[in-house]
DNA sequence: TGTACATCAGTGAACGCGCGTTCACTGATGTAC
DNA sequence: TGTACATCAGTGAACGCGCGTTCACTGATGTAC
């Protein structure tokens, strides 16, 4: 029988937790992911440095266990914000509100997800650039359903999706400079995306899309 | 008379160039600003540790002198990328090309630039960011010239700008992870942002400006 | 249930290394006369 | 022009420190009977 087992695989997956938070956290304030020492975590974390090898072989694996767990919460993210987008302007700001209530509800998480996009190790990075592509892609999906889209090539509704998704992420760049709380300068910039996405959809209102030429 | 004056303040200035071209050059692979060490740095551009204090009091003044430097390249990008700029295809497209080759051109200078943008410390950052702001700030006042647009609320002609810019800004992350030559990915990705551009100039067309409502 | 042995998460001492910074120095360049 | 002194960019030795990693260990948890 394997009842009592698990007390110490319990508290080990704790200890690991801890390890990732306290990454986490330091990483808050000024510091980079690769600026990070491996006794500062643990020193963080309440644990010797040896205790690390337990859990990790190195920062770089600890890194990408952090896109990992960062991912998940995106994905929660993104999936609650895609839950009937249907766009009108009212629709638009209150799914942008959404994702910025969540990013801010999770603001460590992607604080790293989006120092690592630009500046972090190759495998990190490209690890965060294939999630962001994957959402384009759902998303370019989804769009693909609506009456006006309906006859537009793959390519295009790519290229629309990207566009909106790149329009969130340079937002959120920007909210995640501001303090955790409901700023106005917060509300501000949820205004302004929605309008930068009103602005994107009504283009596609008059985009013509062509299906790539042959050439004779 | 100080005919021969300079000699040794020449001398300096070229070191000042090697420790930077040398912090620049590291910064090419995997490594970010944070994690350089000022010893690398001086072995790279081959003084001795301790010259490096006749120049920059620590890394932090050199990020910011590197910041001036590569900002000074951004502002060159951008004044030819904004020559002539009317929203026609053709011309939309040229534009697009031309920042690409400049970037391409100027690789370091702008992987530093969207490195630092994102996870830098944070006076490195806010210099970044503000310069990408008086960018849209001028690309605005740009804008406002054009017909469709002369009676766009200030407000309206920066969210305008703002994502114009931002989706430039996008696509030259990707640009960046790409290898240096004018590769096939290049020449999609120039196609894709040009299409992405011509989709947000669509909609401004569309775009009813309102002054800000007063409430009575 | 009770006992005897095995496992293994976390400990603590120790190591060699590169780091940032200090200091007194050297010798070419600059200046005064 | 020639000489004597001042300046100062770059040198090289030395320092104390935090780092990643090794190793033998401890004692609570797990397993077999």
């Amino acid at each position: 029988m394997a009842a009592g087992t698990g007390i110490r695989e319990e508290r080990k997956l704790k200890t690991r937790q801890a390890l990732l938070d306290a990454a986490l956290k330091l990483l808050e304030g000024e510091q980079s992911f690769s600026s990070l020492s491996l006794r500062e975590v643990t020193r963080e974390a309440g644990v010797v440095p040896t205790a690390f090898y337990r859990h990790f072989r190195d920062m770089d694996e600890l890194g990408l266990a952090l896109v990992d767990e960062s991912v998940r919460t995106l994905r929660q993210v993104t999936r609650a914000a895609r839950q009937g987008t249907l766009p009108t302007e009212q629709i638009i700001r209150r799914s942008v509100e959404t994702i910025v209530a969540y990013v801010q509800a999770n603001r460590l998480h992607f604080q790293f997800l989006m120092r690592e996009r630009a500046g972090g190790r190759s495998q990190v990075r490209s690890a965060i650039r294939s999630e962001v592509r994957l959402f384009i892609s759902e998303l370019a999906t989804d769009l693909a359903r609506f009456p006006g889209l309906r006859e537009w090539s793959t390519e295009d509704l790519q290229m629309m999706a990207g566009t909106l998704v790149g329009v969130v992420i340079n937002a959120l760049q920007d909210v995640l400079e501001l303090p955790p709380g409901r700023s106005a300068e917060e509300l501000a910039l949820v205004e302004m995306v929605s309008k930068q996405l009103r602005l994107v959809i009504l283009g596609a209102g008059l985009w013509k899309s062509r299906p790539p030429e042959v050439s004779g």
